[in-house]
DNA sequence: CGACCTGTTGAGCAGCCTCAACATAAGTGG
DNA sequence: CCACTTATGTTGAGGCTGCTCAACAGGTCG
């Protein structure tokens, strides 16, 4: 159990690095199913859990709001799209999910989807139902942590996104987003500065709390400035250092400053 | 192993109702505290816990940015806000804490603090020590469980959160966060429409994403509507239906739309 | 080919921010 | 206890960022 916590407070992304393609691809499964001694995964396990495969196409529901929780989702090719809803119809989209990530973990406590999760394009995932899970949970204990430090981490995207919204303009907003994007493309051993956008203008629009018309604009901007190229939802990133300065997410260490 | 997961999925906040005023002032705790079989917390692992207790006063920091995470803080009573910085020192706040509820489980993953945590006024916690908390959780399964009951109520309100600085108008805004102070408070036993504000008009259009001017016009015409009563931090909240209708948190209950 | 969806660009407008002055309360030291 | 300083809250005036509305271009699919 010590070995666990161990496991739980010194593994960062690096569970995935060096791994082969194919354990990669897998990642948030993989992770899920690490032993305490920090060797490899329970391939039985792993068996277990990505037998239960399914395929979404672009536009299906992986779940919907207020439906009973049931299970959740490690993406293993495509993305994902997860918003939430306004009384009067209003939507705001939560994230962008890419392979490697787990999707319906903020189901646990409320037992039904708070969000709703669409495919952005043809999308694979291993489906894990809750009554696996537990089953899971029950014959290995390291699983929790895994899990724990998955949210964890959640919280500090959700944070990240808080700061974006509440304090960036639209083109830091923009930056962030790109280099965001790269960085987890980077980590899954995918092209970091040349990429297909799965997700409309709106959508990106929505998510960063601007006009689809801003997310134009300011992507124009930056094309002329020769940031980035773009054509259509092909786009490179040219001046990767500058976008990430311009977004303020510079690979900010650790800082000491008076509060107000 | 198997009740431990069936606490994890029924309990909701009602650990909270019927508690003695004690019990439910130590709620954070309490609730880690909750034996599988859903009976009567363990006294003596809440006593192990409750005696590590800190005192903080009014701008006193609790943790701060970037440093090792070595302990969660549950809060007895008193209030603090949580923010982060970006490089430029521009500050996002991302919550205010008030008794009942845990900080620091969001530097698990990261092993340090991604936020610096600060008193609001005279505030009492119970600091539990990261090798505390290992040694808990090794001799009781069932606080790992509430520890991601807790994590998953926080991905929720991060997105609420999220939603609201996306999609929310100045009015929305601090509509929502009047109701939501204030259903914090009932659920804590404390007067719902009438209580003092321990965070000053800045820290709270920091944290919906305005200008403090802002906060105090929408304020005044919320006074001038009669929706509430102001005299400087004292607010009473005179039409708590119409706030929850403004804002949108009108206890929306589970919905079935189409997505753009 | 026409219908439709997505993306791009322009023009005008408005919600909120910024700057500034002032009011009130709280804290501080004599 | 009072004079002074500082922190916090309130209100006004003007400006700017980003929104709304609208027209149109390019790509996709039946």
């Amino acid at each position: 159990m010590r070995s666990a916590m161990r496991l739980l407070t010194e593994l960062g992304d690096s569970a995935c690095r060096g791994d082969t393609p194919i354990a990669c691809k897998d990642c948030g499964v993989y992770q899920l199913c690490l032993p305490p001694d920090g060797g490899e995964a329970d391939a039985s396990i792993l068996d277990q859990i990505t037998k239960n495969r399914r395929v979404f196409k672009r536009g299906d529901y992986l779940f919907r709001l207020g439906r009973p929780f049931h299970s959740i989702y490690a993406i293993r090719s495509g993305s994902v799209k997860t918003y939430i809803w306004m009384d009067d119809g209003r939507v705001q989209v939560t994230g962008f999910h890419i392979a490697g990530e787990l999707l319906g973990l903020n189901a646990i406590d409320a037992k039904s989807y708070h969000c709703e999760a669409r495919a952005l394009e043809t999308t694979s995932v291993c489906e894990i139902p809750f009554d696996q899970l537990e089953a899971l949970v029950r014959g290995n204990l390291s699983i929790q942590y895994q899990i724990l430090r998955i949210m964890s981490r959640e919280l500090l995207q959700n944070q990240e996104l808080i700061l974006l919204l509440g304090k960036k303009n639209a083109e830091e907003r923009l930056a962030t987003y790109l280099i965001g994007l790269s960085r987890r493309l980077e980590r899954r051993h995918l092209s970091p500065c040349e990429f297909n956008l799965s997700m409309s203008r709106g959508d990106i629009g929505n998510y960063l709390g601007i006009a689809e018309e801003t997310v134009c604009r300011v992507l124009s901007r930056f094309e002329e400035e020769g940031l980035i190229a773009l054509r259509r939802r092909y786009i490179r990133l040219r001046a990767p250092e500058r976008l990430a300065q311009l977004g303020g997410v510079a690979e900010c260490a650790a800082r000491t400053r008076q509060a107000g």
